[in-house]
DNA sequence: TACTAATGGTTGTCAATGCAACTGTTGACG
DNA sequence: CGTCAACAGTTGCATTGACAACCATTAGTA
């Protein structure tokens, strides 16, 4: 039998199939999908940054990123620019029609949180989130650990 | 500006990829991807389920069940019986094959449980299994409501 | 400076997933 | 009893995502 606090991953899943569905359904009329509004979310607070750079920061596959970014691009949304000091990379720079949908995408998103966290106190909320960026970050220190270990075989 | 707990799903969201990935990595030497192994632990403690109950239960689209039970079954995991008292729906048992797997599955299940969890202590993952369970169980709810006032309309 | 390794991006392939349309079965109600 | 709505399952389609192979560029090194 396995404990209860095993099913943790259990409930990650739920809540993260549930929140796209949201926020993909909220933002269905911009032409946003769910797998694009986490870059939006980056790019707000760090415009300008590489594909590489967003792959690295949300933890997500550099094919998935460059797919994203070109949804984005096509949407109007971002627009890439070489970058003149390492030919590879690109720039990817929010357009005003991404800043305009900030304060709606924000909205969405902060609907979202409190239909989650809605059942927990405000101490409670600060717990949750403190532990699972613990756990993600230690989580995210393992798996790089791992790689290096495996690299030096 | 987000407030920091309101970045809840993006942890969620990555935590949620990191598992899944480490699952089926894990499993991949049975045929077992990701996208099966929560209807396995489902069915450990509830064999002969319908599709129908597992994707309740799990709050799986009833599409992807079909396929998920239809891997499991090519795999030779479950064996599926007609219902005799409503021959619309199926019983989904599990086989010796998938029972001889089950300590193997939960192994794995705590190894990455284990990894994510090991930043806390036992007080605190009590906690967040807590929160993440009162979290889902209200979300469902706030759910099915938000269906039953869209139906009534 | 030439070779090689690492880096940034793109693309093909495949799995997981939600939604919608469809089939067949059941059940409820006039 | 017949009709019609609800239900269980299947399937087509689109999106998200990982992984791997690949190209071009950069950087480290002999």
């Amino acid at each position: 039998m396995i404990p209860d606090e095993m099913l943790t991953g259990k409930y990650i899943s739920m809540l993260n199939r549930l929140g796209q569905t949201y926020l993909a359904a909220k933002m269905k009329a911009h032409d946003i999908g769910s797998g694009q509004y986490s870059f939006l979310l980056t790019l707000y607070h760090h415009d300008g940054l590489s594909q590489e750079a967003l792959s690295a920061k949300l933890l997500i596959d550099k094919g998935t990123t460059a797919r994203a970014i070109s949804k984005l691009e096509a949407a109007g949304y971002v627009r890439r620019k070489k970058n003149r000091a390492d030919r590879r990379a690109y720039h990817v720079f929010l357009t005003n029609k991404a800043r305009e949908l900030q304060p709606e995408l924000h909205q969405a998103i902060m609907e979202w949180n409190e239909k989650m966290l809605e059942v927990l106190s405000p101490e409670e909320r600060q717990q949750l989130y403190g532990m699972l960026k613990r756990i993600s970050d230690n989580t995210l220190k393992n798996l790089k650990e791992c790689e290096r270990t495996h690299n030096a075989e």
